[in-house]
DNA sequence: GCACCGATCGCCT
DNA sequence: GGCGATCGGTGCT
């Protein structure tokens, strides 16, 4: 994605509705500080958008409330994690303000920072004689990052900020034009109707690290 | 109380 | 391309 500088993500951005807040986030660099004082990194290079109330696919749909959903109903700019298939978790990140339960699920990243680290984490429940992992498959799908970046339940709810487990930083393109972004559809809805065919997918069209090759 | 099923992944055919 | 794994949330009885 070329040269890069770096500078914390505005906070008031996460205000924005979830569409506009999934494609903002296109590029910007999702950072995990570990126990331990390690740090993981990537640039998110997909996301899908989930609007709230109105939106059949979403977990708060015909709003919905309950402790699972709650940190959804809370401002933008903290962490819903959720647990699903009996053995996966993904991460979406809130978009807009209190009360407007939406978020932006992070499908894929391109790992930056720390991938011995990640390859361990996802070896982990892999047969040992499978074949290693490539750098494209520790962060290409929303359960393998949260995978790849020991992200579960205990993360629910926190606030992406510096000092957090969870932060995000602003990453500068050299030029923002630079990624050609294609739009489609949202992966594994069905039974949603019109909403599982409205283009609230984002990707980074050329990255080799998205979710769907 | 209970049956259904999922914003998925990895391995096998 | 298909399917089994694995379990908590949800909604209905």
């Amino acid at each position: 994605m070329g040269n890069t500088s770096t500078r914390r993500f505005p906070q008031e951005d996460f205000a924005q509705p979830a569409d506009r807040l999934a494609q903002r986030l296109l590029g910007q660099t999702l950072v995990r500080n570990l126990p331990t004082g390690e740090r993981l990194a990537g640039r998110i290079v997909e996301t899908e958008a989930y609007l709230g109330p109105e939106d059949q696919a979403a977990h708060t749909r015909n709003g919905h409330r309950s402790p699972r959903v709650e940190s959804m109903w809370g401002p933008g700019g903290h962490a819903y994690v959720y647990f699903t298939y009996g053995m996966h978790h993904c991460l979406n990140i809130v978009a807009g303000r209190a009360g407007e339960p939406q978020a932006v699920l992070i499908r894929a990243l391109e790992p930056t920072e720390g991938l011995d680290e990640m390859r361990r984490l996802r070896s982990a429940k892999r047969k040992p004689e499978a074949k290693p992992l490539r750098d494209r498959d520790l962060c290409s799908g929303p359960a393998k990052l949260c995978q790849a970046l020991a992200i579960d339940l205990a993360l629910d709810s926190v606030p992406l900020a510096g000092d957090s487990p969870l932060a995000l930083e602003h990453t500068q393109p050299k030029s923002y034009q630079d990624h050609d972004v294609t739009t489609a559809t949202r992966i594994g809805i069905d039974r949603a109707g019109e909403w599982a065919h409205k283009p609230l997918r984002w990707y980074v069209t050329a990255s080799a690290h998205v979710s769907v090759r």
